[in-house]
DNA sequence: TTGTTTCCTATTTATGTAATAGGATTATCG
DNA sequence: CGATAATCCTATTACATAAATAGGAAACAA
């Protein structure tokens, strides 16, 4: 019942893509810096983030990602679902007693993590250090 | 984003315990070779629910477990807690992004954990078997 | 051609789970 | 008392996966 980093950093990584938007290239350089991650892990993650068509790479000078869709069409549900592999649940579902607990709570967290969208992470992080969209 | 086999162990060990009821007493041997488990690694869980007061054990001849309190007041969100301990979200409470997303994350999950008790299981189980408490 | 970026694959290191092992303690019963 | 049967305690091993490191290949711009 945990994230992986792996999960974490991917997250880290789409935030970061999303909020340079169409203003210019985000690169993985850029960002294992900022946040202090491994520059090497992350360009990992971003591989498979791409590969996964959740984001777009171009390569040499100037390269970098952008989304390949919107934020607000990106889930935590997708995003968790591509780095931490299928629920492995083979022994859990041979035990009678707990099927019908596992399925209720996968449901639960599926709808919870579908209906979280990159773009809502941004908006909370905007509440967070105290900077708003409009001014009163 | 998955459940321990110790976690199901202990669950399974539970449930045992709970359908003998205070007919007799439920032992280690006895659950773990119906249910195929490793007796010795079955003893360090029933040990860790007894150190918690889930259950109460008798030593020697006779001896075995018994529930500490009904299986109505036992929740998975407690022997969850307990088995595979408090969630360590060290890392990610240090990214501001996903801070709300992680507390309401874990507010959805304890609220299902903690509305699912032993004696759900137990119903659950017999529906799947066919057995029910009543008929037409 | 040089430099900068993503991409690919292999290897190492760290960590935690699952299981094994051996014995100590407690209690029953003949 | 002595044999037996259960939980309890601690240490160690085996295994799997995550996290990180490493070296280079491919693509692209100036």
């Amino acid at each position: 019942m945990k994230l992986s980093r792996r999960t974490i950093y991917a997250i880290i990584l789409l935030v970061a893509i999303a909020k340079n938007g169409d203003s210019g290239n985000t690169t993985i350089k850029e960002v294992a810096k900022k946040e202090g991650i491994s520059v090497k892990y992350l360009e990992q993650i971003g591989c498979v983030l791409c590969k996964a068509g959740l984001i777009k790479s171009w390569r040499g000078p100037n390269g970098g990602y952008h989304l390949e869709k919107a934020a607000k069409d990106c889930t935590l549900g997708e995003v968790i679902k591509l780095m931490e592999g299928e629920v492995s649940s083979d022994y859990i579902e041979s035990v009678n007693a707990l099927s019908l607990f596992w399925d209720g709570l996968c449901k639960t967290l599926d709808s919870y993590l579908n209906s979280t969208t990159i773009y809502d992470l941004i908006e909370n992080e905007k509440t967070l250090d105290g900077v708003y969209d409009y001014c009163i």
